[in-house]
DNA sequence: TCCATGGTTCTATAATAGTAGAAACGAAGC
DNA sequence: GCTTCGTTTCTACTATTATAGAACCATGGA
């Protein structure tokens, strides 16, 4: 991931509305949901909806799929991890990483 | 983490000026640098890079130390942790990860 | 106390982002 | 073909953010 991206990445989530939208597309799994259905989940107008659905799936944060007349969106996990990891990456860049980052906690593993 | 500190934290990082800023704090380590080496190595006016410095010690990605006449500034690990582990928790949230998360890369683990 | 230096706040300006009504678009069914 | 429904684009307006010159505040040294 390149600086661009993880920039793109952040300012997609950083914004109150489209944080919403993309937790809610998180929650909701792989299948998705369709736009009108996520508007009336979060009280959006449709091109408010629709103008921020442009902006995260531009930052490759959603990705999209057309069923008949509706469009489905779903969170793409794979860009939130390609940011946990870059931003992680950064972090520890390599050196005394024990001394930097001991303060926090320590990142999950996935389930196996 | 709540909503409103990732959100400030997001804010903080989505901007190309103070995410170079986190990054080369980030790289200098614990010791921090002084406002004005940072705006010397970034080619930024002093107001500028005063308020992203005021932007990000807010969102609590900075913390600040003075020492004689230098005030010298810090990456906080401990919120960067805390957002990835925020994030990923969002990802995850209890339920069936291996198939939402799979394909992304796994985390990092602290080297021990 | 006076000066030089390191930083911040004040102020104004320019640029960008968020919102939503209305019009337009495209797919599906009649 | 026409109509309906889900969604996006157009448009305009408002609010927020980024930038930096200039004035200001603190600290340390002569």
């Amino acid at each position: 991931m390149e600086v661009k991206d993880a920039l793109a990445a952040l300012a997609g989530l950083a914004q109150e509305t489209r944080l919403a939208v993309f937790r809610l597309l998180v929650e909701r799994g792989p299948e998705g949901m369709p736009a009108g259905a996520i508007a009336e989940a979060l009280g959006l107008a449709n091109a408010t909806l629709s103008f921020h659905l442009k902006e995260l799936t531009h930052a490759d944060l959603l990705s999209v799929r057309q069923a008949g007349r509706f469009i489905y969106y779903r969170a793409n996990y794979r860009t939130m991890n390609a940011l946990v990891a870059y931003l992680t990456e950064n972090c520890c860049r390599g050196n005394t990483c024990d001394i930097a980052c001991a303060p926090g906690p320590e990142p999950r593993r996935k389930a196996s």
